[in-house]
This record gives structure tokens, C-alpha cells and sequence, in this order.
DNA sequence: TTGTTTAGTTGTCAATGGCAACTATCTTGG
DNA sequence: CCAAGATAGTTGCCATTGACAACTAAACAA
């Protein structure tokens, strides 16, 4: 069916393609972490606000759609951030069941030290490439980024709606 | 200390790396893990078998450490692991504190099988990059890990800043 | 109006992960 | 040699993450 010949080569790539993406997936989110923890959020945390922010405001349904956690989950995290003062919400008056989750100004201010920190780092990271290699980089993961959300799905109704939620966020 | 003229290019591509590296790890990761539990594994087992594999064998410290975890947690899962029957360990005659961890023959058949699944998906993600693009993205990729892994290092002060946080957060 | 669907919450369970305290075994300085 | 310390792992305790199922309340449809 397939030709013979085309394997090996990129039987290596694609190998090699997995054992840099787990090492640079393992040294980033530990990176992150450390960063959140350092400016009083955890990772869930961070993504939460990143999520609010960008997009102005969201449902409990919704941001269980684009964190891909359950709704008890999502629930449960909201409600701990609401503690910390990290998020707010209210019932918006065309359904008295929803909730209109935003960050509230200490959200935003923790959220944005947060990033600046981590923007440094990548910062640092990037300034001795030469600028058009930079953006290379960056398109490539961008690219993989772009493919693997649009090809490997063996998509549970989860990942399907996750996907879904994402794309009409940006 | 650095130049007032520090590029925006420069801030720019920071906060396009961000947001790239951002997404492409949570696809990736959720992926990871679909595959892994569809292989009856958890992430962590997946990454302690890669572990274990790769270098034919830990002490508990040295899989702790290179999966960045607590002892304890890497006590714990080990259990686990044992009683799943995914990895088997011994008393090396030199130390009998220590533990000789390594792959259960059902563990490498396991791991074998996720490994092969995930080049799968890869072999299809890179098919259609022509092959100096496909290496030109490994390679960067392999590059931001280098640098990531040289320049970010503080490690203990980085946990301890992050222990210290932590605590007195509310 | 009465189902039905939708939005969130809560109960329960398992896994993840950290810190502190503990046991057992080396290793070293006297 | 031996007491003191360092190391290797384990266990207790706690918080978070995460899923699934059962539940309440509100909105919607026939």
C-alpha cells in the first residue's frame, strides 16, 4: 500500500520529534510551575487567569472546555480562587444559572508579574538567536501546534468540545 | 545593567514563544496522556519506564531526580508500579539500603507499545514537512531544551523561593 | 404545563505531590 | 572499634488535581 522506502527516515524523525518534545515539555512545565509557585498561583491557577483574561470572561461550562477539566473540577478551582480573591464572578441576567467568571485586579496583577517573569526568561532564551531563527522556532511550534490539534484526535466527546472551544476562543 | 535599547523584536518574539510553547504543551501533554492511558499507564509511569529504560536502571533518589519529583511521591509510585507488576527491584549487594529499580518484562512491553503508538502519531504530524524543515524543527526544539536546561538552572533557590511563597500564602 | 436540557455543585474515589518524621544502613572521625 | 552523622527509603499527613455520578436550580420546548 505505503511505500517501503519512506520509513526510516522518518521513522527517526519522528522518534526524535518525541524524545525532544518530552524533554522540552518536562523542562517547561517545571519551569512554569516554579515560576507560578513563586508568584503565589499554581499552574491550574495560571492557565485560569491566562484564559480570562484573554478572552474577557467566560462560564464555569466554558472554562472547563478550554482547561479540559471536568465541570466538578473546574468548579472546585474556581471556588478556591474566589477565596484567594484571584477571580470574581457574577450572574449575568439572561440565566440565573450561569456564572460570568472574570479575574479580579489582584488576578490580574499576580497574572502579570507572572508573565512578565517568565517573558524575561524566554527572553534571555531567544537573545542570542538571530531574529529570523527566533521567529522560525517559534513558527515551527506553532505549526505543531496547528497540526496536532486539527490530525491525532481520538477524540472523546471531551477533547471534541475542547477543541471546538478553543478554536472560537481565539 | 543591559542595554535601554533591548529590542521590542525581541519582547515580541518572548511573548510569541509563551504563548507557542504554552500551547503546544498542553496539547502535547494531553496527548501524552490519551496514549498513555490508553496503554494502561499513567504519565508518571510512562516517564519512570522511559527513565528506567533508557538507562537500565535506578536507585529510587536517582529516578526522584530525574523525574523531579519528591522521594516519597517516587516511593510511593514505585509501589504502585511493583504491585502492577510494571517494574521489579533488588537489593544491590553493596548497599543494602538502596534499591535497584528497573523494567518489568510486562513494563517494557507496555512502554513498548505507547512508544510505537506516539511515533505513529509524530510520523503522521512530520509526513508532509519536507525532511530538512522536519530536522530543522527537532533541532530547535532540542536547542530551547539545551538552553533552558543550562541557563534557568537555580534550582534550590528557585524551590526554596517557591517553598517560602507557598507557605505564607494564606 | 410538564418534560427535557443545561449550568453548576457536591460526594466519593484515586492519583499526584510536598514536607516532616521515622527506620535501617552505611561511613567517618576519634 | 564505635559513636555521630550522612544516606536510602518508607510512612503519616495534608492539599490539589482529576474523573464520574448524583444532585439542584433554572431555562427551554412541546
Amino acid at each position: 500500500m505505503v511505500s517501503r522506502i519512506r520509513p526510516l527516515l522518518l521513522q527517526r524523525d519522528a522518534a526524535d520529534l518525541y524524545d525532544a518534545a518530552t524533554a522540552f515539555i518536562r523542562i517547561y512545565q517545571f519551569r512554569n510551575r516554579d515560576h507560578a509557585l513563586r508568584h503565589g498561583l499554581t499552574v491550574v491557577q495560571a492557565y485560569t487567569l491566562d484564559i480570562l483574561l484573554s478572552s474577557g470572561g467566560q462560564s464555569l461550562t466554558g472554562l472547563a472546555l478550554a482547561l479540559r477539566l471536568d465541570k466538578s473540577t473546574t468548579s472546585r478551582v474556581i471556588s478556591g480562587m474566589t477565596q484567594h480573591g484571584l477571580v470574581e464572578w457574577s450572574r449575568p441576567a439572561h440565566d440565573r444559572r450561569a456564572k460570568l467568571i472574570v479575574a479580579s485586579p489582584e488576578g490580574r496583577r499576580r497574572y502579570g508579574r507572572l508573565r512578565r517573569a517568565i517573558l524575561r526568561d524566554n527572553a534571555r532564551l531567544l537573545a542570542t538567536y538571530p531574529p529570523p531563527a527566533r521567529q522560525a522556532a517559534i513558527s515551527i511550534l506553532r505549526e505543531l501546534v496547528h497540526r496536532a490539534t486539527g490530525a491525532s484526535r481520538a477524540p472523546s466527546a471531551a477533547s471534541r468540545e475542547a477543541r471546538r472551544t478553543r478554536t472560537q476562543r481565539s
